[in-house]
DNA sequence: TAATTCGCTAGACCGA
DNA sequence: TCGGTCTAGCGAA
C-alpha cells in the first residue's frame, strides 16, 4: 500500500465486461493511473409495492439478458418537496447492462419511475465521490494491482499544470484536406521551454527539426509529446481536424499516434454536429471551442474565430495569414518554407496563449461542477448548471428528474412565454443622465421569491396570497426550494468572493484565482434562468420562467413610476434598468438617495444600483416612422468616455466604413455637441468613396453562414457570395463566417457580392456603400440635430437625376 | 446534442 | 417597378 499526494487530472472507465472507473493523477513522482474496482454502474427504480418484495422480484430473473448484479434499498427523495422514501439502487456490472436492460426494468408493473439511468459513468464516480478534478488529494492505493484504496481531498496548492500546443500543416491541391490521401508536411510543438517545427524539409531557422519522411514526423511528435509529458495538450480545432488528422495518417503510414498517458491514441466522440477529441490522461483544450465557449458567456466578443483575427484582438499581436492554395504554392517550389514554418509555429504559440489567458476560469468552473478540464471547456450553460444541480441532488439525496422525451421536448417549444420590459425611449439628445440597474436580477428574483419547479403553486392559500408573480404563479414562503437554496449559496459565494477581491491586489496570483473563481460563478448564476425555459432541460419549468421574467417586469416599471414621482424623467429602460435623467433642480446626491430609498422596499437579496452618471445622450427614432428605436442607443460619460449600444457601429454585418464613420459622428455630437462637424466628416468620406480611394479592408461585412447553403430560401449577399466562391473551389462549412464586398459587377447586391479575399483593392460598389451603408448609418443621428440625407450628399440630387436622363 | 425573449434592419421575394 | 411580406442575422439584456 503508497500514500500520496496527487492532483486528479482525468477521469474515465474501462469498458470491458466490467465497467471499471480509472484516474488519472499527477503526483510528485509523476504520472498515476488508477483504478477503482469499488464503484459499479447504478441506477434507482421507486416501486408500488413493498420494496423488499420488488428487490425479491427484480433480483429472481434476467431483463434482455441480464441480470441485476445486486440491489440496495435506499432513502431517496423523489423530488424535493417529498420526505425520503424507500427507492431501490440496481447495480450492473458494465454500462452496457445497464443500459440493456433498464428499459425492461422501468416496464415491470410494480416499477412506477426509473430515475438516473442515463448519467455518464466517469461524471457519475465524481459526483458521488465528491471529487474535483485539478484539486489535490492524498491517495492511498495498491501498488501492485494499481487500484485506489482510500482519497481525501488535501487543501494545498495544486501542481503546476504542464501545457503544449500543436498544430500542423498539410498539403492538398484543390480540394479540403483528405488525411486518406493528403499528407502532413509541417506540426508545430509549442510549451514552456521549447518551440519546434517538425518538417520533412530543410528549413533555415533555428527551430527546425528535419526528419525524414511523413512516418518519422509523426512518430517525431509523439516521441516529443511522451517525453515531455504534458498534462494538457492545446490545439486550434484539434477537436474536428488536427488530432483526427494525424490518428489518421498514422494509420495511413503503419504507425500510431499513441499519445495518451495509456498509450491510447485520441478518440473522437459525436458533440452536436461536431466532434469532440479526447486523450486519454492528457486534456485535450481546443483554443476554438474555448473561444466559441467564452463568446456564448459574453466573456468575449469575437467578430471572426480565425486565429488571426483572434490573435489580433485577444493578444494585441498581428500574425500573417497563409491560405490553402499559397501553402501547396510553398511546398511545391520550395519558396518561402520559414514564412510557412513561422506561420505553422504562431498558430501553436497563439493557441498556447489563448488557453493560458482563460485556465483559470475553465479549472474553477470544473472545480465547481465536478467537470474535467476536457469536458467543461466544450460545455454549454445548460450542461454546466445541470452538472451542478445534479451535485446537489446527490448531497441531498433528491433523485434527479429525468431528461424530457421528444415529444415534451416538441410540447415545450411550442410554448412560449413573455420576456423583459424595454421601455420606449425618449428620442433626442438628453443631458445629465443616471442609469441605475439592479445587480443580477434573474438570479436574485429567484432567490427572493423563492422561484423553484418544486415550490410553484403550492398548497398553502398564504403564499399565493403573498408570494403570487405578476404571471399568476405563486411559491412557497414556507420552504425554500431547492433551485433558489443553490442559487442563494453561489450569489452568497460570488458576493464575499468579491468583497475580498477588493482588499487584494491585482495581478497577484491570489488575486486572478479568487477572480476566475468569483467569475466562474457568475457565468453559472446568469445560466439559470435561461436554461429553466430551456426545453431540453431536466429542471425546466416555463412557470418559473415566466415568473421570473413577470417579477422583473414589474420591478424595472416600479423603479421607472418611482423615478418620475421623485421628479427625475424615465428616458430608457431595458429588462433590469432604468435612465434617468436629472432636472436642474436635482442633483446626482438626489439621484443616490433615490436608489437607497428603492433599495429600502426591494425584497430579500434584490439590490438596484447606481451604474453611472453621464453628461450627454442620445437616443434616436426607427429608420421609418417617429417612433423611438429600442436598444440602441449612445452615452458619454463625464470622463468623455463613449458607450455604444445597439447601433451599427456594434454590429460585425456592417462595413467598417459605415461603423467607423457612425462613431466619428456619435462623437462628434455627443462629446463636442457640434452637428456640423459630423456632417462634414460624413460628406468627407462620402467623397472618399466616390472617387475609389476607400480600402478594401473598410468594406467587408461579415456575416455568418448559418445553415447548409442548400438550405436557404432567401439568398442574402453573404450566401450569394458564399455560393460563388464555393464554385471556385472554396470550402465553407456551416457556421463559419464570411467577409464580403460589394463590387461593380452584378445587378443585384447579391450578385455584386463577392469574397472579400477574391476582390481587387478598388472593386466596389460606391453608390452602394453610399446609399446603404453610410448614410443609413449616420442619418437617424443627424436628423435628430434638424439636418437631412441632403445635407450629407452634396449635389446628391444632381447626380440621382443624371442616373435617369 | 442547443440557456431565454425582445427588437431592429437589410434585402430577397412575390404579386400587382 | 413598386410596395408589402418574409427570411435572416445580429445584438441587448
Amino acid at each position: 500500500m503508497k500514500r500520496t499526494k496527487a492532483m486528479l487530472l482525468d477521469a474515465d472507465y474501462l469498458r470491458e465486461e466490467r465497467s471499471i472507473i480509472r484516474l488519472f493523477f499527477k503526483t510528485p513522482e509523476g504520472k498515476l493511473i488508477l483504478k477503482d474496482p469499488s464503484f459499479e454502474p447504478y441506477f434507482y427504480v421507486t416501486v408500488n409495492i413493498p420494496p423488499e418484495e420488488a428487490a425479491k422480484k427484480l433480483a429472481e430473473r434476467e431483463f434482455n439478458g441480464v441480470k441485476i448484479k445486486r440491489i440496495e434499498i435506499v432513502k431517496k427523495k423523489l423530488t424535493p418537496k417529498d420526505e425520503p422514501a424507500s427507492t431501490l439502487k440496481l447495480f450492473f456490472n458494465s454500462t452496457k447492462e445497464l443500459k440493456d436492460s433498464r428499459e425492461e426494468i422501468r416496464a415491470q408493473e410494480f416499477v412506477t419511475h426509473k430515475r438516473e439511468y442515463d448519467i455518464p459513468f466517469a461524471k457519475r464516480y465524481l459526483i458521488d465521490r465528491d471529487l474535483e478534478p485539478l484539486s489535490m488529494y492524498e491517495i492511498k492505493y495498491d501498488e501492485e494491482k494499481l487500484e485506489l484504496k482510500e482519497i481525501k481531498k488535501i487543501d494545498e496548492k495544486p501542481f503546476e499544470l504542464k501545457m503544449a500546443a500543436i498544430d500542423i500543416e498539410t498539403y492538398s491541391r484543390g480540394r479540403f484536406a483528405d488525411p486518406k490521401r493528403d499528407p502532413i508536411i509541417m506540426v508545430s510543438y509549442v510549451d514552456d521551454e521549447e518551440k519546434i517545427v517538425i518538417c520533412t524539409k530543410e528549413i533555415k531557422e533555428k527551430y527546425a527539426v528535419k526528419v525524414s519522411d511523413e512516418k518519422e514526423l509523426i512518430d517525431y511528435l509523439v516521441k516529443k509529446i511522451k517525453e515531455k509529458d504534458p498534462d494538457i495538450i492545446i490545439t486550434y480545432n484539434g477537436d474536428s481536424f488536427d488530432l483526427p488528422y494525424l490518428k489518421e495518417r498514422a494509420k495511413q503510414l503503419g504507425t500510431k499516434f499513441d499519445i495518451g498517458l495509456d498509450g491510447s491514441e485520441p478518440k473522437s466522440v459525436k458533440k452536436g454536429l461536431d466532434k469532440a477529441t479526447r486523450i486519454k490522461g492528457r486534456l485535450h483544450v481546443d483554443a476554438y471551442q474555448v473561444l466559441r465557449m467564452l463568446s456564448k458567456f459574453g466573456v468575449i466578443n469575437l467578430v471572426k474565430m480565425d486565429l488571426e483575427s483572434v490573435s489580433s484582438i485577444l493578444l494585441d499581436e498581428e500574425k500573417e495569414k497563409i491560405l490553402a492554395e499559397e501553402i501547396n504554392d510553398i511546398w511545391d517550389s520550395n519558396k518561402g518554407l520559414e514564412r510557412l514554418a513561422d506561420y505553422n509555429l504562431k498558430d501553436s504559440e497563439v493557441a498556447y496563449r489563448i488557453v493560458q489567458e482563460y485556465l483559470p476560469l475553465f479549472i474553477e468552473l470544473g472545480k465547481l461542477v465536478h467537470y474535467t478540464l476536457f469536458d467543461v471547456s466544450r460545455g454549454s450553460s445548460s450542461q454546466l448548471v445541470e452538472a451542478l444541480l445534479m451535485l446537489e441532488s446527490f448531497k441531498k439525496d433528491i433523485l434527479v428528474p429525468n431528461k424530457p422525451s421528444e415529444e415534451d421536448v416538441k410540447a415545450r417549444l411550442m410554448q412560449s412565454y413573455q420576456g423583459g420590459f424595454v421601455y420606449e425611449p425618449l428620442p433626442g439628445l438628453h443631458e445629465n443622465i443616471a442609469v441605475l440597474d439592479f445587480t443580477s436580477l434573474h438570479p436574485t428574483i429567484i432567490i427572493s421569491h423563492n422561484i423553484s419547479p418544486d415550490t410553484v403553486n403550492c398548497e398553502h392559500k398564504e403564499c399565493k396570497e403573498k408570494n403570487s408573480s405578476p404571471a399568476k404563479h405563486w411559491f412557497c414562503t414556507k420552504r425554500k426550494g431547492f433551485l433558489p437554496a443553490v442559487v442563494e449559496k453561489l450569489f452568497k459565494e460570488r458576493v464575499a468572493l468579491k468583497r475580498k477581491l477588493k482588499e487584494l491586489k491585482k495581478g497577484t496570483h491570489e488575486y486572478n484565482l479568487l477572480y476566475a473563481r468569483q467569475h466562474s460563478l457568475k457565468i453559472i448564476l446568469n445560466s439559470f434562468y435561461g436554461t429553466l425555459g430551456y426545453a431540453r432541460f431536466r429542471w425546466y419549468s416555463r412557470e418559473c420562467a415566466s415568473a421570473v421574467t413577470a417579477w422583473s417586469r414589474e420591478y424595472v416599471q416600479m423603479v421607472a413610476r418611482e423615478a418620475e414621482k421623485a421628479g427625475f424623467t424615465t428616458i430608457y429602460g431595458d429588462t433590469d434598468s432604468a435612465f434617468i435623467k436629472i432636472p436642474p433642480n436635482k442633483t446626482q446626491d438626489d439621484v443616490k438617495k433615490f436608489v437607497e430609498r428603492i433599495n429600502s422596499i426591494l425584497p430579500g437579496v434584490m439590490n438596484l444600483e447606481l451604474e453611472g452618471f453621464y453628461k450627454r445622450g442620445i437616443f434616436v427614432t426607427k429608420k421609418t416612422g417617429e417612433q423611438a428605436a429600442k436598444k440602441r442607443y449612445a452615452l458619454i460619460d463625464y470622463n468623455d468616455n463613449l458607450k455604444i449600444v445597439g447601433f451599427e457601429y456594434v454590429r460585425r454585418d456592417w462595413a467598417p466604413i459605415a461603423k467607423e464613420t457612425q462613431r466619428k459622428v456619435i462623437e462628434a455630437v455627443l462629446k463636442e455637441g457640434k452637428p456640423e462637424k459630423a456632417i462634414e466628416i460624413v460628406k468627407q468620406k462620402i467623397k472618399e468613396l466616390r472617387e475609389g480611394k476607400t480600402k478594401k479592408e473598410e468594406l467587408i461585412i461579415y456575416s455568418q453562414i448559418k445553415k447548409p447553403i442548400e438550405e436557404y430560401e432567401s439568398v442574402g449577399p453573404h450566401v450569394a457570395a458564399a455560393k460563388k466562391a464555393i464554385k471556385r473551389g472554396k470550402v465553407i462549412e456551416e457556421g463559419s463566417v464570411v467577409g464580403y464586398i460589394i463590387t461593380k459587377c452584378g445587378k443585384t447586391i447579391s450578385d455584386k457580392a463577392q469574397l472579400e479575399e477574391y476582390v481587387n483593392e478598388g472593386n466596389y460598389d460606391a453608390e452602394y456603400y453610399i446609399k446603404n451603408q453610410l448614410i443609413p448609418a449616420v442619418i437617424k443621428i443627424i436628423r435628430e440635430f434638424g439636418y437631412d440625407e441632403e445635407d450629407l450628399i452634396e449635389g446628391g440630387k444632381q447626380s440621382s437625376l443624371s442616373a435617369f436622363s
